[in-house]
DNA sequence: ACGAGACAGTTGCATTTGGAAGGAGTGCGA
DNA sequence: TCGCACTCCTTCCAAATGCAACTGTCTCGT
């Protein structure tokens, strides 16, 4: 075994995959326990909120999100079906398109808003300090980075 | 909005989600790349490696690497099928079955090993000091306990 | 102005997924 | 010992997923 990741590497990387399923496992029970959209859409339709004008280019949602391309294309097909986005197309690129909130969309995600902040409050700002929260953001970041340039996926 | 989490908790969460989508994104690229196991093939593997004899009760199993308990069955009938895995029936319990990694699990795990190992080290363990490493792991298991301990899923 | 190559987004296909329902076995209280 | 609630694992079904192939558009060097 040439590449030995030190121990306290590998239990830091393990408790981190466990901690954040739990999360993300129990965000999306709570939101199918009250009969709210799923964590998925959840994260769409914020994202394309926190964006200028509520409308982003596709490949760049699909980027944040960390979707496939064509599991965004099939989830916009979805939610332009129930009318929570549509699809706008881009004025100086005829291959592009954006992805743009409806009103409709953002009454479900900000009803939906309420039980996710509910339980990230319970189970992740109890368990970290302020300023715990603020030295893992430049972490992350860092692994982000490092696991973007590693080598180029295509998407 | 009656439950507002704190910014700098948010942020810290938000950069977990994406470090963490792209550093197993990244695995399972170089995993594929090189032609060995999926990244979920591995971590049953591991865990049963990990593991007194080898083996492990299916539903320890599918707590562990937090599976649900159809998947649990259909990804150990296609290992089974493979020759990584056999089902050994539960001597105490003739409701449970055990999954047991064979040699040639184990030897398919051990090559796809130095992959992760590499890859992990690349995107990881560069981007974290040993000590944050170490003052993470205590953080990310008490998220895992209030998200366990929030509400009881039935898996 | 042209062609090669990169890029945006979609679609086809085979595979995988999650949840609810089902069959079998266990354990505890009356 | 009977009954009932609970657990273990599997199966069924509809829905979602990823990859690779494809169309149409842009870019850049020549």
């Amino acid at each position: 075994m040439p590449h030995i990741i030190s121990r306290n590497h590998q239990n830091a990387w393990r408790s981190l995959l466990i901690a954040q399923s739990w999360a993300i496992r129990q965000i999306e029970f709570q939101l199918r326990k009250a009969n709210e959209i799923s964590f998925d859409v959840y994260e769409v339709l914020q994202t394309l909120e926190d964006s200028e004008g509520g409308k982003l280019r596709m490949s760049d949602l699909a980027d944040r999100i960390l979707f496939s391309r064509s599991g965004l294309t099939r989830m916009i097909d979805r939610l332009e079906e129930l009318g929570y986005v549509v699809r706008e197309p881009s004025p100086d690129d005829r291959r592009g398109w954006y992805a743009v909130v409806t009103p409709k969309g953002k009454e479900v995600r900000h009803r939906a808003c309420d039980i996710v902040q509910t339980t990230l409050q319970a189970i992740w700002e109890r368990s970290l300090s302020d300023e715990e929260a603020v030295a893992l953001v430049p972490v992350m970041e860092s692994v982000t980075k490092s696991a973007r340039n590693y080598e180029p996926i295509r998407g």
